[in-house]
DNA sequence: CAGTAAGCGGGGGTTGTCTCCGGTTGTGCT
DNA sequence: AGCACAACCGGAGACAACCCCCGCTTACTG
């Protein structure tokens, strides 16, 4: 749709070698690397980068689309593989690790889970929404989870705790112990 | 302690000024108000603001000292007018409403919990994690809470609760909520 | 192969952080 | 009161990052 014409060759380049140097830089300096440093490091001005992602937002989405499919994909093979409530739990658990330990991935997430009443359907936010919504409403249809609860709630919840383990200092130990916390209260009976 | 001497006037004047100002605008452009703005606004220079405060952190702290002091103060007024767990409850609520509509709080309630093992030994940290850790025992003892759980556990989770609120666009309501899920799970019996 | 629009790139205005040091001012002593 | 000194002030300026702009280049089309 936003497919009007391919994009010119060396367009295309530039913009891989940007999601390349960007996924470099937010690993090692996290999501606040400096732009116009990953304009330097793949060889492009800083302009081009400005052009292709608007913002820093855009950019750190692109980055991570692969990884953000990932776990849309994963959600479906936890929900064949296990019973609808530890499907839910599992797949939270690596959602909570992949936002502590991939620099940059909370921002995006948390991005992704803001109110916004706004168009702001990123791409990353519509996958996990979904993924979420198709665990959640499972484990609620199994009797594993209260029914008062809406999926994004439990996002929120997720991205919560993820956020309380990594001032832990974020052992996966830690991160396990908070969401089965969590977890008790989100199977409790409603009331 | 700290208190070699008393402070000459006209550097006192200036370090309330620095605070007023400061608290007007963290109120006004949240955490990440501009330094040198604060400093223009106090009519002094940045460095005198530097030399009182070198860095944001500082700054955001003293200029919160008495709502911090009040949080604490709270706490034990709750633990005589309610049940021990009642009275946990209800101050997390005020903490996590405190962290979400007073701008700026969140960062500071945040460094506050921190793993540190550092001798991170802000004030603010100190009085907030002694409140809660008398809260959290009382609760504890008389059996609202599970044992096997740290009262900067409960701290951080309540951290977290209240970020995930905040991405909900953050009635109280919503706190409410989040934390009553949290607090089945705190509560339940453990294993 | 030439015309053309899409794309490039980096200069530079702007804003924010933080340091440095010459000048000023409150304080304690006489 | 007046003096001398340490403490303190203030703002210029080095540095980093953001992001817009516009003249030049280059890939595609016919």
């Amino acid at each position: 749709m936003t497919q009007g014409r391919p994009m010119r060759a060396d367009a295309r380049r530039n913009y891989e070698r940007l999601l390349k140097a960007a996924a470099e830089a937010f690993a090692e300096h996290g999501e606040n690397a400096s732009l116009d440093d990953i304009a330097k490091r793949a060889g492009v001005g800083s302009g081009t980068l400005y052009r292709h992602f608007p913002t820093r937002q855009a950019l750190l989405e692109a980055a991570y689309v692969d990884r953000i499919e990932a776990l849309g994909a994963r959600a479906d093979k936890l929900a064949k593989e296990l019973a609808p409530g530890e499907a839910l739990a599992e797949w939270l658990y690596e959602l909570a690790v992949g936002t502590i330990q991939v620099r940059g991935m909370k921002a995006l997430l948390g991005s992704a889970v803001t109110d916004g009443g706004a168009a702001e359907l990123t791409a990353c936010g519509t996958v996990v929404k979904g993924a979420v919504a198709r665990l959640v409403v499972a484990a609620q249809e199994a009797g594993a989870l209260r029914k008062d609860i809406e999926p994004i709630d439990v996002l929120r919840l997720a991205h919560g705790v993820a956020t309380a383990a990594e001032l832990a200092g974020a052992g996966e130990k830690e991160i396990r112990r908070y969401l089965g916390l969590l977890g008790e209260g989100l199977g409790a009976a409603e009331g």
